[in-house]
DNA sequence: AACTATTTATAAGA
DNA sequence: TTCTTATAAATAGTT
């Protein structure tokens, strides 16, 4: 703008995958944000309900959810058409349909209960899979209980061999004090906020468990959960 | 525009709960378009993998999965952040650390270890809740294999019947033609289409199973299987 | 990350 | 719901 130069400003681009992959990047990041504003501000104006996820090109996930993710996910599962007099509707409907009709409604109907045998069986594999290894993923709520037990366990032969290094017993009471080493409440004053939405994101991960809070102002709660940003050693910040 | 009096055009609004009811309706239906319609832009521009559920304020439901919703929940649901050497970064993190601060860590461990508990037998109802009716919504795709087995014995039966009355025997081949009663496609030519997505969705739905495409152009598929719209007697179309 | 010329989305009104 | 129009908001290209 001070130089005699001035830019052509934004340009229409084509709907088609970007090959520059910089500016894919860039691209992702600006849009990104944007689309879960307007989940946000969805959610905020007509009180909708909304999940939304996205995982980057690079893999990383990023997700929003009012009043979250899970709650969503799970009415959305659950969802059923009503089934009642379906079949009656159904045989009603059609009741003059030709034979050759009949016989395609036969065959459909035979392919959609192979299909259904399939993903019954899919989901059968993902709940073991959740139960084997559960799913939010922060930091400890990434651990099994097998491993929240371990990490209890060597947390508690450490705080005993720290006393016995300091040579002072220490009372047992319950901990009033967070952990600023361990805990990060995103909805804390810290955080740049432009409005505060009525609406609440009832997070389903106790609070500050969560890493890498989007620094969008504004939003509800975009959680982002993605691969390299949160889960090294340095990720307990 | 052709009365002398003319619009205000756009006014900013206020970010929070609309008041006027028809008005929220107006802009949930705008802003849902808008939404989904920028989804489907990020998924074109970037490649990235999306999946969007909106219940409305009269819970209608609307969604868009790239490729699918449900290989996105499913990928979301199963992600797990790197567990390896948890404990041991964890320890070697807080070495250091304060009696106190351990104690808080040990108080957090026991809140995760209750919540993990109360999660995990949640996980386990809706296991059960989708084995017992299965989710997609669409009317076969919504019946259960017993539904579905009552509904071919019935339309066995009144396919023999209608032969019967018809006093004729009629070869029982594999039909190859599709049900325009029944069927209706929503990639075919009919959808007007300002552009194509060289992505696609892989819907999980055998094509033209799904009710209620949405009419937005060039966008994916927006799968709405809301509650009213679709499911009457009239919903076979 | 900031800037800005443009495109795009959308609130109001019909 | 759909169309139009004026304006607000998002964002592509650049710095």
């Amino acid at each position: 703008m001070s130089s005699g130069k001035k830019g052509q400003g934004r340009q229409k681009i084509e709907m088609k995958k970007m090959s520059n992959e910089s500016n894919l990047q860039v691209t992702f990041s600006k849009r990104r944000s944007g689309l879960f504003k307007k989940a946000s501000e969805l959610c905020t104006l007509c009180g909708a309900y909304i999940a939304l996820i996205v995982f980057s090109p690079s893999d990383k996930v990023f997700s929003f959810g009012h009043p979250d993710v899970y709650t969503v996910i799970d009415r959305y599962l659950s969802q059923v058409p009503p089934q009642n007099n379906r079949i009656l509707q159904f045989i009603e409907a059609h009741r003059g349909a030709e034979l050759r009709e009949l016989n395609a409604m036969l065959t459909q109907i035979n392919d959609a209960l192979g299909i259904k045998k399939k993903r019954k069986n899919e989901l059968s594999d993902l709940c073991k899979k959740n139960e084997a290894q559960f799913w939010w993923a922060c930091p400890i709520e990434g651990m099994n209980k097998v491993q929240l037990q371990s990490l209890k366990d060597a947390l508690l032969d450490l705080k005993k061999r720290i006393e016995e290094h300091v040579g002072m017993v220490v009372s047992q009471g319950t901990p009033t004090q967070t952990l600023p080493l361990f805990v990060d409440n995103g909805s804390s004053s810290n955080m740049p906020m432009e409005h505060q939405p009525n609406h609440q994101q009832a997070s389903i991960f106790p609070a500050g468990f969560c890493q890498n809070p989007m620094l969008q102002p504004h939003l509800f709660g975009f959680n982002n959960m993605g691969g390299d940003g949160g889960h090294g050693p340095s990720g307990f910040y």
